[in-house]
DNA sequence: ATAGGGTTAG
């Protein structure tokens, strides 16, 4: 950017800002004073030679040539030291002077020489207010903008035009729009620039729909539409896909014949890419003769949007082999969102040394994109470092930070980040509440779901439908189920996600049959199922074991709806016919899907030959799982588990070798518990709250009453010898115990307990709960990652199959 | 001498 000039003296380098404007004042005056000494007479300036000019003339004139082409070549020191030399310069030579600075990006010097020429009494003429009017936007400042707006009024050019279309352009830059209209409302006289300036304001602000009654107005007005008005239109077609308009304004282009300006060509292959056009963009690109970066930039990114990111690259690479062609920062920013897409980890980042070695940052854009592109390839560590080494950052990249977080799991982090973000006075938006909702639905209790719900009130996004949708599953998540219904009842224009996510809703807490209905519900009111609904109806039927409506609708999708199963759908089959009881028919169905199988398929067929104690078939599964994914811990425990419950401790042992060979370790299990209105969160035999004695005294009082936990849970399947190691795996203090109790302590008799856990309940607390359900007349909730337990009265509604 | 434009992250 520009180095310092002074402006506002000759002699000292520094600039004039409005803090220090009376220093400013004095070194003027002082100019003044030996420029007054120095010359007496001064010639008025002429334009021309004549043959009668006086020496002075001759001099001034000869000044004012050098003045000129130390501006013309930039060089401003010279420029400036050419100036102070000039006695009364004129309006003309200050004018020259403040073009000149803005026009090199000196847009504090130009600002401050005009407050000089005003203190100085120079008067200003309409030509001098576009120039600082421009510098003013370049410098961002609204608080200039402003002054010398009302500068303007005083000196009466806010009639002008030209001062009149640089004011609606500053406005609009300085992102007041309504200031803008206001002064294109007044405007007698309107041209091209006018309108123009208004229409590009519009998609600037991000209001297509006034963008496009003001280019249709100004075609009313009879002002013929330009390149100009083109490409802002086209921008705005582009903003809400509005294909229709677009290709109007296309034929217009044709018929107006600007269909071979360069500019056009990259804003319609811009447009046809965000309708979703990708053939129209790659048609016109191909007809472009003159291709530059931008062109390649704007295919680049249209394949990249339009789910192509093979064909994103392979443009890439043919623009590397265009002659004289270098990718710039827009090059790649547009196709990282291609390599998340494919996880290309190594091509992305190589895009990203390819940015350090062209000096491209700092550059927030572009860093922002990579920290994406790092979050989607899961790579969280490089995420988070390129967020720590940013020189600048906004919501954007906070709300991808925090997006990196939440893909990865980590969803503790995204709360201390978005914690951190707020800290930061940053004020969060639609998307990153859209973002940081998924990680209360993993983490949260209802209690703290309605504080953040009761947030995103308060800042006015309670509407939306992106937000309203990630509620209802947050709530759901989080145990409370009529919240989910209620955030799903105010939502005036349901879409297909709301209802996939309420039919998955009621899904997790047992309730199959109301998923049912939903779905039937959702068919009358006319919205087409898309596969995520499939997923969300047959997941809810295989968890509420509805097996036979469950293959039917796995059948009817192909048949009725016309979709594909993907491999979510063969899971949720497996899981529907593992529980049937029929295993070989499940491994017969995995062995004969269209689709190869993954880690998560076997893992299914896993948990189906735990419950029905396979053992045999489990070695197997755990060994194809451990083929896939070598750190599948949850793959060890469950088999480790299954060979305890036979006593096979030495293969107990051999897995927890193996275990710890590889650095895994088992989820510490915990529970969460709502306790006196604070989040608890307990481990298993936890006895580091302040609480513990009273919830430890509490579960010996219902352990005495449900009988030692050897005989209650344990189901006489342990001889003496085994007492001992059976011991040490006792789910006597388990977390979900502990919970439990805390819960049934602060909480009023009659309502329900719930408790949220991290891993799946153990046989011998579901057990316990079941019993304590009995004995207290409570209802008990407990929600593991996947399924919602409701105990009252002595039974689950999972029917003992979890 | 004065004003407007293409490809850019969640």
């Amino acid at each position: 950017m520009a180095t310092a000039l002074c402006v506002s003296c000759s002699s000292k380098p520094s600039t004039v800002t409005d803090k220090d404007f009376l220093p400013g004042r004095r070194k003027a005056g002082k100019i003044i004073e030996n420029l007054d000494v120095g010359i007496n007479v001064r010639s008025p300036i002429s334009t021309g030679d004549s043959p009668n000019m006086t020496r002075g003339m001759k001099s001034s004139l000869e000044q004012r040539r050098r003045l000129l082409s130390f501006v013309d070549s930039g060089c401003f020191e010279n420029a400036l030291h050419v100036f102070e030399e000039i006695t009364r310069p004129s309006t003309f030579i200050w004018n020259v002077l403040i073009r000149g600075l803005t026009d090199n990006g000196f847009y504090q010097e130009a600002i401050d020489l005009y407050y000089r020429m005003e203190w100085e009494g120079v008067g200003s003429d309409k030509y001098t207010f576009p120039f600082v009017i421009k510098a003013c936007v370049g410098l961002f400042s609204l608080v200039d903008g402003q002054r010398i707006h009302s500068r303007v009024i005083k000196m009466g050019f806010d009639k002008d035009l030209y001062v009149c279309n640089s004011l609606v352009i500053m406005y609009s830059k300085l992102g007041c729009i309504e200031q803008s209209e206001k002064i294109f409302a007044d405007m007698l006289v309107k041209d091209a620039v006018s309108w123009n300036s208004m229409i590009s304001g519009y998609v600037a602000s991000g209001d297509c729909l006034s963008s496009l009654t003001c280019f249709r107005d100004m075609q009313a007005a009879r002002i013929s539409c330009d390149r100009f008005s083109v490409i802002s239109i086209l921008g705005a077609c582009s903003l809400y896909g509005c294909l229709l308009k677009g290709k109007e304004v296309h034929c217009q282009v044709i018929r107006r014949q600007l269909d071979s300006d360069p500019m056009i060509e990259t804003s319609l292959i811009d447009m046809y890419g965000k309708c979703g056009l990708v053939e129209y963009s790659d048609r016109l690109f191909n007809r472009v003769s003159q291709r530059s970066v931008a062109v390649w930039n704007a295919i680049i990114g249209a394949y990249g949007l339009n789910d192509e990111p093979v064909r994103s690259f392979s443009c890439f690479e043919r623009m590397l082999e265009s002659d004289n062609l270098d990718p710039n920062a827009v090059t790649l920013i547009n196709l990282l969102p291609s390599c998340a897409r494919m996880r290309a980890l190594v091509q992305g980042k190589s895009m990203h040394g390819f940015a350090i070695r062209k000096g491209m940052f700092p550059h927030v854009v572009l860093e922002t994109a990579l920290l994406d592109m790092y979050g989607k390839c899961g790579c969280l560590n490089l995420a988070d470092s390129m967020f720590v080494q940013m020189k600048e950052t906004n919501l954007i990249s906070w709300n991808a930070r925090i997006a990196a977080y939440v893909q990865s799991g980590n969803e503790k982090g995204a709360l201390h980040v978005f914690q951190d973000m707020c800290s930061e006075h940053l004020h969060p938006d639609e998307i990153t509440f859209v973002n940081i909702l998924p990680a209360y639905a993993e983490t949260a209790l209802p209690k703290e779901g309605q504080q953040i719900h009761a947030n995103i009130i308060k800042l006015g996004f309670g509407s939306s439908i992106f937000i309203c949708n990630a509620l209802i599953y947050m709530y759901a998540k989080c145990g409370d189920i009529q919240a989910a219904q209620l955030v799903f009842n105010c939502i005036v224009y349901k879409d297909v996600i709301s209802w996939n996510t309420i039919i998955l809703a009621y899904g997790i807490h047992g309730f199959g049959e109301i998923s049912v209905r939903l779905f039937s519900d959702m068919m009358a009111e006319g919205i087409k199922p898309n596969g995520s609904t499939f997923v969300s109806l047959l997941a809810s039927c295989s968890i509420c074991g509805m097996v036979d409506e469950g293959q039917n609708y796995f059948s009817s999708m192909k048949t009725e709806y016309n979709i594909d199963p993907g491999i979510e759908h063969y899971g949720c089959m497996v899981d529907l016919l593992g529980r049937s009881g029929n295993i070989d028919l499940a491994k017969h169905f995995i062995d004969e899907m269209p689709l190869v199988p993954t880690a998560r398929i076997w893992g299914s067929l896993l948990s189906a030959s735990r419950y029905h104690r396979n053992i045999e078939l489990a070695e197997l599964v755990a060994d194809r799982i451990l083929s896939l994914e070598h750190d599948n811990t949850g793959c060890y425990v469950l088999l480790s588990n299954m060979y305890a419950e036979l006593r096979r401790w030495a293969d107990v042992e051999s897995i927890r070798c193996s275990m710890q060979s590889q650095g895994l370790r088992r989820t510490t299990a915990c529970s969460l518990i709502e306790y006196n209105g604070k989040a608890l969160q307990i481990t298993n035999n936890d006895c580091s709250h302040a609480e513990a004695s009273m919830i430890y005294d509490a579960l010996d009082i219902i352990s005495r009453k449900i009988g030692d936990d050897l005989h209650v849970c344990g189901v006489l399947k342990f001889k003496p010898p085994d007492l001992i190691r059976r011991r040490a795996h006792s789910a006597m203090y388990h977390s979900a115990r502990l919970a439990i109790c805390a819960g049934l302590l602060s909480t009023p008799v009659g309502t329900p307990v719930l408790v949220r856990k991290n891993v799946r309940i153990c046989e011998d607390c579901h057990n316990a709960a079941k019993i304590i359900s009995e004995m207290t007349d409570r209802e008990i909730v407990v929600g593991d990652p996947k399924f919602y337990h409701r105990f009252s009265n002595g039974k689950c509604t999972c029917k003992d199959y979890w």
